[in-house]
RNA sequence: GGCGAGGUAGCUCAGUUGGUAGAGCACACGACUGAAAAUCGUGGUGUCGCCGGUUCGAUUCCGGCCCUCGCCA
C-alpha cells in the first residue's frame, strides 16, 4: 500500500461510515493505524449527530472519527473553516505514522481537504451583509450587473450566494478565485487512494427510506427542534429535512435525501482520478474489501 | 335517486373564442473556489375519463355513459 491518505466519497445514506469501519478492520490487519476524518458540511455541528447520521458511540469505538462535533450549532460554519481543520487533521495523522481515512459526503469539503484550494478569506461583515440587503432589495441580477465582466460572465445572475460572494469579494478589494482552479485537479496534497461509492437507484432509495425512518425513531425530529432553539446558525439550518423533521413529514425528508444523493454523484462523477465501487447487493465487509483492493492498486498505479 | 362541481404529466392544477397543450412539485442531467445537506442552470414527461355526433380538423362544441367530491333525499 503506497497511497498515504485513503479517501471514500459517495452520497448519502450509501453506507460510507459502515464500509469505512470495516475498511478500517482490515487495514488494521495490515498493521495500519486507521483513523477516519469526516468530510461532512453538517456533521461538525454538535447538536445535530443523528439529524447528520454522524457516527455514534458503538462506531466511534470501533474506529475513532475527526472532525465531528466540533462546532456548537449557533457558529456559521464555512468551507474554509474545514479546510484549515482537515488539513491540520490529516498532516497530523501522517506525521503521527497513522493512516487518514477520509470520509464524507460534501464534495467541496472533500476538496478542500484532500487539495490545495486556495479559498479566498472571508470580508468583514459589515460588507457581506450591505451586498446580502441590496440582493434581498433589487434581486440577485441588478447586483450581478455590479461585477467585474469576467467574473460575472461565470456567474448565472439568478444564483443569490455566488452573486453575493463575488461581490463581496470585490467590494472588499480582495481578487476572485482563480479561474485555472484546483477544485478539480487531480493533483492532491498527499499520495491518495480516491474510491466512490455508489450503488443501484433503487436501492439507494431504499436504503435512504431505511436511513430516514431510522433518524426520525432515534429522536431527529426532537434534536432539530433542540438546534432551534438554541438558536441554530443558518449553516446549520441548511441541514437536510430540518424544517421537514420538525413538521413530522418524513417523505419530504426523504425526498430531500434522494435530491441531495443526485448532486453528490454530479461531484463524484467529475472527481478525476477516482474509483467507484458498486456496492449493489454486498454487504458492508465485502464492500470494504473492494475498496481495500481499488485502494492498493490505486496507490501502486 | 335529484342538484351542483369536477375528471388534462407521477402529484396539484392552469389552458385551448375548435388547429393534439403548460406551470409548480417530483424526476433526469449539469455547474460548483470561505453559506455547499447551500445556491443555481438545462431537459422530457400526456390515448387532455370512455363512446358517439357536428366539423377539413374535437382535449375544446353537442349527446350519452362511467368515475370522484359536495349538498339534498
Amino acid at each position: 500500500m503506497t497511497a498515504a491518505v485513503v479517501a471514500i466519497f459517495g452520497p448519502t445514506a450509501v453506507g460510507k461510515t459502515a464500509v469505512a469501519i470495516e475498511l478500517a478492520e482490515l487495514y488494521r490487519a495490515g498493521g495500519a493505524d486507521p483513523v477516519a476524518v469526516s468530510c461532512d458540511a453538517i456533521q461538525v455541528y454538535r447538536g445535530l449527530e443523528v439529524t447528520s447520521g454522524a457516527a455514534d458511540a458503538a462506531e466511534h469505538a470501533a474506529l475513532e472519527h475527526r472532525l465531528i462535533a466540533v462546532a456548537d450549532v449557533s457558529e456559521e460554519f464555512s468551507a474554509g473553516r474545514f479546510a484549515e481543520l482537515a488539513r491540520t487533521e490529516i498532516d497530523s495523522l501522517l506525521a503521527a505514522g497513522r493512516l487518514p481515512i477520509v470520509v464524507g459526503g460534501t464534495g467541496l469539503y472533500m476538496r478542500a481537504a484532500l487539495a490545495d484550494l486556495e479559498l479566498k478569506p472571508p470580508v468583514p461583515a459589515a460588507i457581506r451583509s450591505a451586498v446580502e440587503a441590496e440582493i434581498a432589495a433589487a434581486g440577485p441580477a441588478a447586483v450581478h450587473a455590479e461585477l467585474e465582466p469576467d467574473v460575472a460572465s461565470r456567474i448565472h445572475p439568478n444564483d443569490r450566494k455566488r452573486v453575493a460572494r463575488a461581490l463581496e469579494l470585490q467590494r472588499a478589494g480582495l481578487d476572485p478565485p482563480e479561474r485555472e482552479t484546483e477544485l478539480w485537479t487531480a493533483q492532491l496534497r498527499h499520495p491518495t487512494a480516491l474510491i466512490g461509492i455508489v450503488c443501484g437507484r433503487e436501492e439507494l432509495a431504499a436504503r435512504i427510506d431505511r436511513r430516514v425512518d431510522a433518524m426520525i425513531a432515534a429522536g431527529a425530529a426532537a434534536e432539530a427542534r433542540a438546534a432551534a432553539a438554541s438558536g441554530a446558525s443558518r449553516t446549520a439550518r441548511s441541514a437536510l429535512g430540518f424544517d421537514e423533521l420538525i413538521a413530522g413529514d418524513a417523505d419530504a425528508v426523504k425526498a430531500a435525501h434522494r435530491r441531495y444523493a443526485r448532486r453528490q454523484m454530479t461531484w463524484l462523477r467529475r472527481m478525476e482520478g477516482v474509483t467507484a465501487i458498486d456496492r449493489s447487493g454486498l454487504d458492508d465487509r465485502e464492500t470494504a474489501r473492494l475498496v481495500l483492493a481499488a485502494a492498493d492498486n490505486a496507490g501502486t498505479a
